[in-house]
DNA sequence: GTACTTATGGGTGACAGCACCCATTCGGAA
DNA sequence: TTCCGAATGGGTGCTGTCACCCATAAGTAC
């Protein structure tokens, strides 16, 4: 008799029963993978890789606690760490590259049709990039090019002090109130807040408002 | 031999192939329950409402083109609506107080397991109105209470022309664009603005586009 | 060590946003 | 019929936002 061929262990992180209910049921038809454990936040997911083994993660982009790209930050620097494919509601470019830079092989909507999620686990198993939809994939195997090349990042990517500022305007407060909350100036606020303006493209706050959302920076 | 009992027939809307599939996979498992019509956005559902016949109409709040807020405002103006019960990913109280006004009988998290789903479907069709999680239903009773005895709402409503400007303040666009898209004054847009900022208890625009995304007005 | 980036801060001016004031028209409810 | 709410539009003034200009200290990269 053949021997039973190993399965590829899947982890599947997302904080809806019910969209871990229909991923699981989706992966578990198919002959060669096994969902082995299931966590409903970041943090559950690494402590569980602490006590399972398993080939492959599947993490929700937005989680509460850890989200999936902080998950997947922290699962990055393990000694060997599993393939990690991102599960996403938002076609949105910033989540994705924001995804392939910590380390994902893929990037899924949530909105794909079960055999794409299927062949996304199998494709990022082999090593190789899987992005959904299929427009994207332009973008993901120039970005991987360059990163490869050692050309870094085309990095239009806000510094830290940046990204508390826009969280800041996010939420809604004005110019004022962030120098107070950061016990900077008006002005170097005011500073910041152009450059945010500017790098990613944006005219006002309401947009940054939207952006941030989008970004899973802050909650609607 | 006795009769087969009537299944409950829903339509179910979800712009995510994978939440649908989840949930089809739940209801269909029950012998009273039966999945009878799918829909990827808003519009696909108030389209499928006019083939088939259904008795609960299951719609996610935010869904692309028509949201399911929006939606679920076009169900309830049919001759005969069917029960309609919203599903969220976010358990905050201002889309839940829209799903209450717009006429849905439930509101429940994709974060609930399956029975809690089960549970709402029966709930919502015997004309009870249902909530998850537990610790709203006072707010629902109350909400309900009021509205049955013709107090008819504390009314932080707002009419359709503040809709209108509201989605629109949301999108980024400056009162000036504003007043050129509906061909009308600047200082009647002003105005607009002013009313929805008391009528909301908001600040400034800002505040306004997290209200609209929460409310789902508009996509993130 | 020179150059670049990051964070810091200042000044000025144009304009938008927001909060008050005011009014008219129209339709429906009391 | 009278009155109220909704929609329309105007005036005035304060404050906030945004786009430019400028500079310096500290750290990083080459």
């Amino acid at each position: 008799m053949t021997p039973t061929p190993a399965k590829i262990r899947i982890l599947l992180a997302d904080d809806h029963t019910l969209v871990r209910r229909g991923v699981r049921l989706i992966l578990d038809a198919e002959p060669d993978l096994e969902v082995v454990a299931e966590a409903a936040d970041g943090a559950e997911a690494v402590a569980a890789l602490r006590d399972v083994e398993v080939d492959l993660v599947i993490l929700d982009v937005a989680m509460p606690r850890l989200t999936g790209l902080q998950a997947a930050r922290s699962i990055a620097r393990m000694r060997t760490p599993p393939k990690m494919l991102m599960l996403s509601m938002h076609d949105n470019e910033q989540y994705f590259f924001e995804a392939l830079k910590v380390g994902a092989s893929g990037y899924v909507l949530k909105s794909v049709a079960d055999e794409d999620l299927v062949n996304a686990c199998r494709t990022a198993m082999n090593g190789q990039a899987f992005v959904y939809p299929g427009a994207m994939s332009a973008l993901v195997r120039d970005y991987l090019d360059r990163l490869h090349r050692g050309e870094s990042l085309p990095n239009n990517v806000l510094t830290e002090r940046e990204d508390e500022v826009l969280k800041l305007i996010a939420e809604g407060h004005s110019t004022r109130e962030i120098a107070r909350e950061l016990t900077i100036s008006y002005k170097t606020v005011e500073r910041h807040r152009e450059n945010i303006l500017a790098k990613l493209g944006l005219r006002d706050r309401t947009q940054v408002t939207r952006y941030a959302i989008r970004a899973g920076l802050i909650e609607p």
